[in-house]
DNA sequence: TCAGCCTAGTTGACACGTCAATCAGTATGG
DNA sequence: CCATACTGATTGACGTGTCAACTAGGCTGA
């Protein structure tokens, strides 16, 4: 039974909120793809290939340490590997496993992206924000997440 | 030149945000498209229609009243129209002008829509938040706009 | 008048996401 | 041994978004 529906003012604070988040990951999105041919989709994955051993992980794993589904990372890299950043080799000792290597090129253009890529959170995000903004950001972003249902409380929570 | 880069703490709040935003959003277009069989863009099409003199209006009104781009317009209208929600009309007076038109299924569709939409943004959202959160989404997001390029400041602002 | 420009709108190519289906290999119980 | 179930991974269909190109109708000034 539906208590109350929210107000106007409610209403309005959740659409600017949405759309300036949607806006907000847009240019990010937009920034990075232009100073580092890399989407943030790329630099999650790279990231997490280059922090692991012999900098390569089996797809699950990738998965698992980036909170996405399999699918999802199955097209991703599909795309990936059609720009030489990652290679898809045989995994030993369980033959349907694979094995994702991060290749020379992704190498390359990880670690040129990491300045960029932290200089344009710093200045859309934490430039913008008051130290207690911040504060209250993540006390926000953990009421949110609680009221999630708990199968997408994923990731390093 | 760079002023200085996010440190560890800043960073795990951009990700977490952005993570949580992201599931959020995505929980919210899944309730509603189940509840509803809309997505969150043909509830907003939706809406703006409905509100319009005549339930029509001209795709770059509609999509200025919505903060779209016209392409994006486009092709969401095209997958509308397949479904019935919507209709394209000719327009009198200036013969490259078009009108979209509320078909009668998009009404119904919407007017059914309604109390689920705003009941999902009440527990996921304005549940979730204490009112001095509230308040504080509310002072954040006008924040994180400011600091965007002004292009995108767009819509009821 | 008509060349050049502006505006309205659509289209095509492609990136990204989700879902359901599929395929192949491993494990397991009778 | 083998049917069945489970797991790792990919695929196809489709909705959604962006960008650049394109069509086509108005507008304006030499």
């Amino acid at each position: 039974m539906p208590r109350r529906l929210p107000t106007s003012a409610e209403l309005r604070i959740w659409r600017d909120f949405i759309e300036t988040v949607e806006a907000l990951r847009g240019v990010v999105a937009a920034r990075l793809q232009a100073e580092t041919g890399l989407s943030p989709g790329d630099y999650v994955v790279l990231l997490a290939l280059s922090e692991a051993p012999q900098t390569r992980l089996r797809p699950s794993d990738l998965a698992v340490a980036i909170g996405w589904e399999r699918s999802r990372l199955s097209h991703h890299l599909g795309r990936m590997e059609r720009r030489g950043l990652i290679r898809r080799e045989g995994f030993s000792g369980d033959s349907r496993g694979a094995s994702v290597v991060l290749a020379e090129a992704g190498s390359t253009a990880f670690h040129s992206a990491t300045v960029p890529h932290l200089t344009v959170v710093r200045e859309l995000f934490v430039d913008a924000l008051t130290p207690e903004q911040l504060g209250a950001v993540a006390e926000i972003t953990a009421a949110l997440r609680d009221q999630l249902p708990e199968t997408l409380n994923r990731g390093a929570l």
